[in-house]
DNA sequence: TGGCTTTAGTAATTGCTGTTTACTAAAGCG
DNA sequence: CGCTTTAGTAAACAGCAATTACTAAAGCCA
């Protein structure tokens, strides 16, 4: 009752069931992420009584998502627990990231976020109907490397995409209001997660990376946007375009004609085409880093509102790592720290993604994990 | 199960109870926010069965939070339903807002956010356990005014406060590491809230005056601090400073020395004070509008990139009404436009609370509302 | 007028939850 | 070998909501 953390008003009625699949995530996340447990450990650390876990725990190895491993060598009083395992064997997870301007990745995932197969497809211009039909070939193909149950389906989109799994809007794809969730859903009668790129990334790097509940991971690429974890949760927005900082005018330099209409959008300077010209039509090396410099201060400008306002504690960068990582995101550093921390602050550490480019593909394993069983 | 608007990750047990409570709590604010219903009129609206309701509903009525009011006139074939109602006297609130410089204001508030009575202290610049100790009194005064059970205590405080209740610290109270929750508590034995004052106030203008539910609130008094609404929920930060926005440069005119030691911080150019003594030396009318104008433009450059990134919807302004209203809310419109927005976006509204002086105190007694019943 | 239909609301049963209590199993300690 | 400690299960119990079957009270219509 005294939940003040301040979710938004109430507006479906919740069944004792619920409950259920509630403390059944519970306890399967405290396996997967804590590792091996008795049943005894489960009921100390959930709070729940030894009766209501040796049921739950009965279902779930009945479901072979648990497996039982044998008794702990160390030797202690009393009768020796069983201890039980999350089954990293139990299922797959397909998925495809969407986010490249040349081709659809895709793979088969392991529970962990390891890539089990993975397959590329290139797009060779495809837009509309023919990428979605280019998508649903690749999932096939994927289908076809299983080698045990699959858990879902998770994709990563460009562009906005609505919390129902809705593509509202994706230039690079040619998508408008597709509703991919339910097109995948009927394809291959299986669950279906559908976010936005940036979203996802921002769920792997907090799963797989950092122990960060606020944080803003920023994608640099053919466009600019980031994804924003706010207190563990994900924010989508009012209208599922959250993030996209591509288009705001950040203030540094003379402004350039941004591809929006607008002049000194930060994709004027940060969007990768836009980089690496500027660094080419660079002849010195002073040039170049001023470049880079200038680009990070313009991004550093923008997040330094956010980090303020929002209490980021960590500022992500997914992108090409030889640009970005150095001068671009020391400059992002100094510009936050001038801009928006009290003098006496430690840092907020700017600092390159460890995941990647399969960081798209561990964030949609992640978001079907988190769908289908509670996992985060 | 896919709930995937991305909430934390799971860390307690949930019991059937608990899905009573909530039930509960969505009958009570459907009959809160719409009105007059029937039995069978909140069994449709919420999707819980008659039966359910009837049971609820006769608890609620055992303690008077309801009552029935009659059938209504409408001839319609069928047994006249039973119209129920949500008891208006059934409770008040006690609010304290402690943001002010030179008084303590508290009331005695009724369920939809009225003033009953008023009684404000003046804080004559005690500090530390002085301060608490005028803000016990103020609250014995405000006991003895009530004429109906109370529901609880609504504190609104300066500087961080943590979502437990506890003052991180309050500058110009002299207040560090302080649970007010926990004293008040002990004190008067029934509910506390406590929250920061830019949060409540927040959440008084989303309950009370917008439908809005991704806004940002901004309050202009000795120091500028804002309270954010993200989904319908109030956002906090990692440290419980989320929104403290007043000491972010803002990239206006030439930088002045700010009381924390830096240069150039939205405080320097909208802190009332500052605000007032720049008027007062500008000569020209002019000068003054140029005065608002700059400040304005301003707050606009840091709230930009909240804009965006976060989606809102509305930007609030509380503070002097005089001061903002005007050239200054109008430059921050057209600052958060023109650095923002896409060219053909239609405007994010700039406007002035419509709560005044009791915005804290209404946000107060939301704030009890939400936790002790689960109506926000 | 009297039967039919419609709507509101309640009573009793059922099924699902987790808890409590009491028990068995298996180990070390003295 | 009995005592203590820990792990885990079995059976009875209590709270919740859904289902089913019912009563109450109105309008409709012949």
């Amino acid at each position: 009752m005294s939940d003040s953390r301040g979710r938004g008003r109430i507006d479906a009625k919740v069944l004792p069931e619920e409950a259920r699949l509630h403390n059944r995530s519970l306890i399967l996340q405290t396996l997967f992420r804590e590792g091996k447990h008795s049943r005894a450990d489960l009921a100390r650390v959930t709070g729940l009584t030894k009766v209501s876990v040796s049921h739950v725990v009965e279902d779930l190895l009945s479901e072979e998502m648990l497996c039982e491993v044998g008794t702990p060598e160390l030797a202690r009083r009393g009768k020796p627990p069983m201890m039980l395992e999350f089954n990293i064997e139990a299922f797959q997870i397909i998925c495809v990231d969407l986010s490249h301007s040349t081709l659809f990745r895709g793979a088969v995932m392991g529970p962990n976020g390891t890539v089990l197969h993975r397959t590329d497809v290139a797009i060779e211009g495809r837009r509309g109907q023919e990428a979605l039909a280019l998508v649903v070939e690749l999932l096939q193909t994927l289908f076809g490397q299983l080698s045990a149950p699959v858990l879902g389906i998770g994709v990563g989109s460009p562009g906005a995409v609505t919390f129902s799994g809705t593509v509202i809007r994706a230039q690079s794809l040619g998508w408008e209001g597709i509703d991919i969730k339910a097109v995948l859903g009927a394809c291959f009668s299986c669950h279906v997660s559908v976010a936005n790129d940036a979203n996802l990334a921002v769920q792997a790097e907090r799963s797989h990376a950092s122990g960060s509940d606020d944080m803003i991971l920023v994608r640099i690429g053919h466009e600019v946007g980031a994804g924003l974890l706010l207190g563990g949760a994900q924010l989508f927005g009012s209208r599922s375009a959250a993030g996209e900082i591509g288009h705001v005018a950040c203030g540094v330099g003379t402004p350039l004609l941004c591809t929006c209409g607008k002049k000194g959008c930060l994709e004027t300077v940060l969007a990768s085409a836009r980089l690496d010209t500027a660094l080419k039509s660079s002849s010195t090396a002073e040039a170049r880093h001023q470049v880079l410099v200038d680009a990070g201060k313009a991004l550093g400008n923008v997040l330094a509102p956010l980090v303020v306002a929002l209490e980021l504690s960590e500022i992500v960068l997914s992108g090409p790592h030889l640009i970005l990582d150095g001068p671009l995101s020391e400059a992002v550093r100094l510009t936050v720290r001038s801009r928006a921390l009290p003098i006496a602050a430690p840092d907020v550490p700017v600092r390159m993604t460890v995941l990647g480019d399969d960081i798209v593909l561990r964030g949609a394993a992640t978001q079907v994990m988190r769908e289908q069983l509670g996992i985060s």
